[in-house]
DNA sequence: GAGAATGATTACAAACGCGAACGGTTCTCC
DNA sequence: GGAGAACCGTTCGCGTTTGTAATCATTCTC
């Protein structure tokens, strides 16, 4: 057997294996919602709006790395449902600040609540003091790549 | 302010944090493999080959966990570079075994450097001592979640 | 008050992936 | 030995999704 064939066999190195992870851990969370009938990015949106609310959707749009006009539909979509409101600003008429509606808040806290299952789900090998560890190692990483926080890259490309 | 907004602005999940920081480092590395002109997808398919050549495609997309039919895609262009090969076999002839071409070999050594790279860039801000335990937690959890080792779940859906 | 700039939206096109149907080959079993 | 089932690879059509550019409304500049 060429030296290739057992290079390529070997482990793969930690950032394929962290890449390999947070896909698996994204599809099972995307399972989850969509018993709530909602996708992962409305799930973003969602944490978002409630997180700061009354942003434009330009300023939405900028913090989570999405052009614009991908926005709208995603609004839309909520708002559809009774789940987020346009708030058109009375002194520029422009804006449109995003606010939930109170099925909408309803809504978050039961994401959230999947969210916490989830985490168990996908941690469950792990022994509380490590999950704290493994916890810590990671914001660090996610810090030092500039991550902004509470906010999943994937809506660059999602 | 109401209780919603504050629990909302709560640190997310690890699994999120996992989640984030796994698309982070995918859309690093596809961006570092775009000068080599590969696209993750054909980059795992080429790592495949070569841990396991002379398999049918059937295999491979049972390996990889994708449809069939977008392994013809997959190895079509991998194929018209001359990277891949198509070996019928004489006994069955339906079958065609993978290989990979000594350019198709070179190209997946290279691959593999510039991952060595990508993963100095993502983890360069933890000792070497922690990034050996951070290997070891994500090693424990990926074996618990049941993931193939070396094999990207997003080819379910990427 | 005219024209540039800004926010949201729409229109359009391109890329992608899956499922089902299709030809070619081999296997089963009478 | 031959008919039909099973299997492999491929192609085709559909729906989904995303980004770019043009459009409409509103506000700012001067």
């Amino acid at each position: 057997m060429p030296a290739s064939a057992r290079r390529l066999d070997d482990p793969p190195g930690s950032a394929f294996l962290l890449a390999a992870l947070g896909a698996h851990a994204a599809a099972r969370f995307a399972e989850r919602i969509a018993a709530l009938d909602v996708t992962p990015a409305q799930t973003g949106l969602l944490r978002a709006i409630a997180a700061t609310p009354g942003q434009s959707q330009q300023a939405m749009a900028q913090l989570l790395g999405t052009p614009p006009s991908r926005l709208v539909g995603l609004v839309d979509s909520l708002a559809d449902r009774g789940l987020v409101e346009r708030r058109r600003n009375p002194t520029d008429r422009r804006l449109h600040a995003l606010h939930l509606t109170a099925e909408g808040a309803a809504l978050a806290e039961r994401i959230e609540s999947v969210g916490r299952e989830h985490d168990d789900a996908i941690l469950r090998s792990l022994e509380h003091s490590e999950r704290s560890r493994l916890r810590s190692l990671l914001a660090r990483i996610a810090e030092d790549q500039g991550l902004t926080p509470g906010v999943h890259p994937g809506y660059r490309r999602m």
